[in-house]
DNA sequence: CGGCCGCCAATTGTCAACAATAGTGCCAAA
DNA sequence: TTTGGCACTATTGTTGACAATTGGCGGCCG
């Protein structure tokens, strides 16, 4: 029943170009992985809270978007299921996911896991061109702050996490962080604050100062720190949260 | 630019926040839900080393052997190479994946990193009767290497982790540690030594005695411990017959 | 006038046919 | 005998149409 074939060592068989078809319609040039490009797509536009939770994500309309056939979109959406981006409602379609509190705190608890570990790894394994590089990208996320440009700061921030995870030169890590990092942002973007627009001042900073030299304790304690600081600046907080938001819709508009 | 407007509007205001499931129906099991069968059966044979790495798996072949249709093969394959079980070779077919040993390191380095913190963190937080059912566990994983049920064997040893893991109440955690364990089974089919069929004494066994009531610093260290065990068994020294040995030699030839 | 119950449009889920590609074996020519 | 090319076959990738389900909407009844 199973062919349980010699294990194939040959080269990659990622080589053909297929060129041939000559689009007669403004079809995006890459045609293969254009469902890897479609997720990517959603995923920077949720991580940017460009598109809200609960917004809905039809097949047809993304497929019109970006010029694919719907089956691409599907397969894009499958994986965003997976990754917990999409929530797919059978026979109702996928809509960007509105986590729970509960599946918020079990984000940043895996967080907490596994960054501050992971940060303390890097002591003493980066070069000055790596800890340069680190500055230099959190220059970039105050710049951003400074301009007020809040979509480029939110992207700035998380990629500051996943580029910590890269430094460890661990893809499976990384790929851990990334989604990790994901979902964040569409929990950050779910219970933000009213008015705190950014209540990270500068813990990014005060991190890479401290991969420059302090003891693996230390950055251990700065991260979770810093994690503890971000959650605890989200509305995390009441199971009577519902019923509040509730009245104050009610109360402030009568639709 | 590349996705200029939001493609769908939001989601009513007026509609209720709470998603209304109607779950009346028993749901006939092999209707819905068919790829998440598929994708459970080739995990947990996968795990189980009844499909080697390299096997060819088929749509067709699969599609008759489940009698569904290649659609739901598809999906489940390509869940499958999303967490790195198999690998896709376009054009050419799912394969059960063959970690490299880099990537073997990189997982166990992932496990090292994530699992004795989350086993730390369950001191102190189990009740006598989640002793009691790890207990059993062990003696269940015991009687299976007694009998020399392999299978079993290798099935419960797996399955450990994943149990602590469910028992920080964390899903997030949980799917990670699901994840990097079936990565782990695969890798261990792989690579392991001829002669050793078994080489985790009873490593969980001590684990969960000092679950009883030893200090976090003890549980993380007996965790990692035994992680560096189980790597250390493997062959995941050298360049063994890999590729690179492959490329040299060609490189060497051709010009 | 309000609530209930049937169509109806829209969207998703499924499938089957079609097209394209890589591997395989054969055949002819050097 | 070896090598290069070529057609064939089996498998994957893609598309489009069709069926099933959902939620809305209007009419009907209480």
């Amino acid at each position: 029943m199973l062919n349980a074939s010699t294990p194939s060592r040959r080269r990659k068989p990622g080589a053909s170009r297929r060129t041939r078809r000559i689009d007669t319609r403004p079809a995006p040039p890459s045609r293969p992985e254009a469902a890897q490009r479609i997720y990517e797509n959603i995923v920077r536009a949720v991580e940017e809270h460009r598109l809200p939770p609960g917004t809905k994500l039809g097949e047809q309309t993304i497929a019109a978007l970006f010029g694919v056939s719907r089956a691409r979109v599907r397969q894009a959406l499958h994986h965003l299921s997976l990754t917990h981006i999409v929530t797919l409602h059978p026979n109702r379609g996928a809509f960007v996911a509105e986590p729970s509190i509960r599946e918020a705190r079990a984000v940043f608890a895996a967080r907490r896991l596994v960054e501050p570990p992971l940060a303390a790894s890097l002591v003493g394994r980066l070069g000055s061109a790596e800890l340069q590089s680190l500055r230099r990208h959190v220059g970039a996320e105050e710049a951003a702050r400074s301009a007020q440009d809040r979509r480029e700061s939110i992207r700035l921030s998380g990629e500051f996490h996943v580029i910590l995870a890269e430094l460890s030169a661990n893809t499976v890590v990384t790929d851990i962080v990334r989604g990790l990092v994901a979902r964040s942002s569409l929990i950050i973007a779910l219970y933000q604050r009213a008015g705190s627009a950014d209540c990270a001042p500068d813990e990014h900073g005060e991190l890479v100062d401290a991969l420059g030299g302090r003891p693996a304790r230390v950055i251990v304690r700065i991260m979770d720190h810093h994690l503890r600081h971000v959650e605890a600046s989200l509305r995390l907080a009441a199971p009577a949260h519902a019923e509040v938001d509730l009245r104050a819709v009610l109360g402030a508009d009568a639709r």
